[in-house]
DNA sequence: CGCGACGTTGATGTCAGTCAAGAGGGGTGG
DNA sequence: CCACCCCTCTTGACTGACATCAACGTCGCG
């Protein structure tokens, strides 16, 4: 990336603050370490002997915790902007593995630079946390989501959410965006099987409300979805102290 | 509470550090400003204006998110010892709001003492950060319990936890612990409806596994129990840094 | 060409929701 | 003291959403 204003990470956080050039310094060197890695294979990251975070650049991820019984349960997806692990430094974190969903290519940043560039710039810290602690609601309402809702707004609801994150960092257009995650992934997250993962987007490509095909999930309509749903972007909308 | 060292969040802590006298010293000093509220009332805890963070000395609280539809998730209970709204101060936190189960007792704690009890004691917030990640597991495997288990494994898994969590406290005997929560307040939190709560119960109790009365749990079969629901109290025995 | 990963579809089963009714107990007001 | 209500718990009959089982199609790749 030749400008750090053009960076995911940066597009999202200044969607809340505006960054100076001393914080967009902080945040270029952050980038500096650029690591890859392949699709499929596991990100190990546990937590204490290895104190990194990363800061994802291109692809996507998963993050999941294996069941007793074989099932898993994915907790979240990281797009380009999200930070891999960045709670293991803040808290001793739970212990649950990344997937790459696609290659990808991430930033590694040590727990000791992080820690001191949040110290230095303050106000970049703070945009980091506000990120984490959406990144904690989406997680209680994901819960709720799974608990409460029927298969078709679940799915509805889920793929409204991935739009409005990746609108923010600029990878929705108009009326869909680019979704590299199979079935599976899909099913895995919400809590279903693939084949009924299958039958519900049939069904919400049939009623006219959305297509998910070779990759691409596209809001045939938006407004329908949003009802079918109730999905209500304001626990991802939460401006307030950080404007000031 | 005449000795710090009896008070639920100590003995909690002092399972994975052994406190100093200077560390019991601060964390007394944390409860000085003692709360009361009834059962039943929201304790609005609105992160931002009000920042004070609360310490659960007696009685049972539920933290919960309300849906669009009318229905409510509970995320999680909270036990004496445990912290509300902790993570409002360390991050910006989500949306939600307690409701006290029972009447409650509660130290309250403004957020710039706890910083500066964080400060002059690392070792004491190193033990409640670690409590704090706890908690967050707490809500993945949540999250993975609504999403996979079926709904008597779920009932188990439930009360499982919640009695290895009470053990921690003090608050266990050898086969049960006291629980004031409604057949609603299950139905709340595991995703079910409250007739089936009462049909699963109906099913563990006739199973021989467990009994729920009169605000009682009584486990008739513990390992049937940790068998049927794949309870693995892993998540919750986080050792390690702290024991350093 | 064959294999594995992913997607699609149908038939059938079952777990949990819905609807409905009633019982016990505690609180409150007449 | 009784009458009434509300909250919680209980049970039964029926329904339906999602799982299970089983095939088959398609595409990319070694």
């Amino acid at each position: 990336m030749t400008d750090i204003k053009e960076s995911p990470l940066s597009r999202k956080l200044q969607v809340f603050v505006a960054l100076s050039e001393d914080e967009l310094g902080v945040l270029k060197r952050l980038h500096l370490r650029r690591r890859s890695f392949v699709a499929g294979r596991d990100l190990v990251h546990q937590g204490q002997s290895d104190q990194a975070v990363y800061i994802l650049a291109d692809g996507w991820v998963c993050s999941y915790k294996l069941q007793p019984d074989g099932t898993r349960q994915i907790v979240d997806f990281q797009i380009p902007g999200d930070f891999l692990g960045l709670r293991s430094v803040l808290l001793r974190t739970s212990d649950h593995s990344f997937e790459p969903v696609t290659d990808i290519q991430a930033a590694e940043v040590f727990a000791d630079d992080l820690l001191e560039a949040f110290e230095k710039t303050p106000r970049l810290a703070a945009a980091i946390l506000w990120a984490a602690s959406r990144d904690e609601a989406m997680v209680v309402e994901h819960l709720a989501g799974v608990s409460r809702r029927a298969a078709d707004a679940r799915m509805a609801h889920f793929l409204l959410e991935l739009g409005a994150r990746l609108k923010l960092v600029g990878m929705e257009s108009k009326k869909g965006y680019v979704c590299p995650l199979t079935q599976y992934h899909l099913a895995d997250a919400l809590g279903l099987r693939s084949v009924h993962v299958n039958r519900v987007l049939r069904q919400l490509r049939e009623s006219g409300l959305l297509t998910l095909r070779d990759g691409r999930v596209t809001f045939d309509n938006y407004d329908g979805l949003v009802k079918l749903s109730g999905f209500d972007p304001a626990y991802l909308d939460q401006t307030g102290p950080l404007l000031k």
